[in-house]
DNA sequence: TTCAAATGCCAAAGCGCTTTGACTGGCGCG
DNA sequence: CGCGCCAGTCAAAGCGCTTTGGCATTTGAA
């Protein structure tokens, strides 16, 4: 079923069927019902492609994912992200396009995904401390939003984000307010932005209580459970072990949780964690 | 920049450079090097929407996730997963469309992704034993594949399978082997072909032992953490326990092995428990 | 009663591509 | 020398929609 169709069964032309059906003041209110009762009868709806080559919108928005960052992106929230903004999208009629992309043709990816022209707009994800792709996609006048920072990238960009530097500032200035001071730090890749800010926001903890970081208790990587419990693991080793956690995914405190269990030790009793991140829906109660 | 621009500015008609590109043999390999040269210089790439208008096929898989199995599909493997497809639609050119569709509108949806036709064909996933989807999408004419299969609908569709059946066949006769006989089934929702399948599997395995089933050891729901947690938790204080754990799901192990930590058994040594599913990225060491 | 302004509708152009059908010039063959 | 044939190219139509720029018919004011 085509606009020339369903106007054709109407006797109307189809300027005056698509006019009606996307709500233009020159048609009367009468063939507008007409028009919208047939459309909905018959199943019509226009076909997205002519629509996008006539209008100039796609309807549509990408999701860029770096395939380096896989670990950090195609992780255990990626599901629950995907679930909100696919129904958002859904509520007003956008598609949601994935594009996984290799690093080493980033820029080009950009390019071509501007002149093909399928999307309206993209989300960045996974932003460096430093990234590229923001003045590229600047460059490229292909609209975009952030999801989350680069702290140190300049130029005016739209970006949504929560506020990591606070959020670990708080959670150690709580753990130091506990009388903790050996608070061990297991973070993200630190090229991400996330995990940029919030060892800030750690270390302006530590500061404010005269407490010199000890980098024996901080550590970077990709926050896989390996990585928490072999973290866990040697630090309790240590002779002088930290007395507290703070990890920046829940994956990575499953693995904390596993070497406290292997150690002996309770956690809330005889050792402290926090964790930030990943409210997974599958590991709710 | 578009075929208009580029065959003026190699002075050649939009039809020419069409085959040149597209790699149509009427065209000399002179002029093919030349147009190709141009077109990769000046990062041309053919406008999705125009092209698809012409040629009818939309370079495009659509993925339709229904919410009401959210807690099915949008799960932990949801990112691994993407990623896969992803690499895969990337390598061939395609984009790969999610929709997230609530049950109601479900049928509608899928007429109206037809009518649309920004995809080409979709992935149905998270099929239901009995699944109307695809007597429905048959009767549309939408091209399909299903991830999974739906035992109790006929027709002929296209479907890929791991053999679930005798996976928890063999797994349970591997338990009997070590001389279990009280072997607890944590399944994931029993509507859901998998489980269906995974439940037949042990269902057979124990018959083959002359074992029979008892209901009491046999869970089906989401599987969740808190799933696995409460349902071990409530075996383990039974008069008669089980000593072996068949579970579903990586996410519902956790859960158990939290209940086997509180109860003070050791896996491997006190209790047996075999997971299926969930190789997780973020879970490997 | 007349004329300008609404009102309601339409034909046709155009979005950027592919594809059909036709047209050249050069070549081999009889 | 004349013919047919091929290789290489092109103009134009068409995909399904939106939007521009009319064109009748009504309406209301003068």
């Amino acid at each position: 079923m085509n606009l020339k169709q369903l106007s054709e069964h109407l006797n109307l032309s189809q300027t005056t069927v698509s006019r009606a059906l996307n709500g233009y003041p020159e048609v009367s209110e009468t063939t507008r019902q007409r028009v919208a009762e047939a459309a909905q009868r018959m199943n019509y709806s226009p076909n997205a492609r002519a629509r996008g080559l006539a209008t100039g919108r796609a309807l549509a928005i990408g999701h860029v994912i770096p395939v380096s960052s896989k670990h950090e992106m195609v992780n255990p929230i990626f599901g629950d992200y995907v679930s909100g903004a696919g129904e958002t999208y859904s509520k007003a009629g956008y598609d949601m396009v994935l594009t996984l992309v290799d690093d080493a043709t980033e820029a080009e990816t950009y390019r071509t995904i501007k002149s093909r022209g399928n999307v309206d707009g993209i989300i960045v994800h996974g932003p460096k401390i430093d990234d590229p792709r923001i003045p590229l996609l600047l460059d490229l006048d292909l609209p975009f939003v952030v999801h989350g920072r680069s702290s140190r990238t300049t130029g005016d960009y739209a970006w949504v984000d929560i506020n990591n530097r606070r959020a670990f500032e708080r959670a150690t200035r709580y753990l130091l307010e506990l009388r903790h001071t050996r608070i061990a730090l297991l973070n993200g890749l630190e090229d991400m932005d996330f995990a940029y800010r919030r060892r800030i926001g750690y270390g302006n903890a530590l500061a404010e209580a005269g407490i010199a970081p000890d980098p024996a208790l901080m550590r970077s990587a990709e926050m896989t459970e390996v990585y928490g419990y072999r973290s866990a693991r040697e630090m309790l080793a240590m002779a002088n072990p930290p007395t507290a956690f703070l990890v920046s995914s829940m994956i990575s405190a499953l693995g904390v949780q596993r070497a406290l269990v292997d150690a002996g030790l309770k956690m809330g009793r005889d050792i402290s964690v926090i964790t930030h991140d990943d409210d997974l829906s599958y590991l709710k109660n």
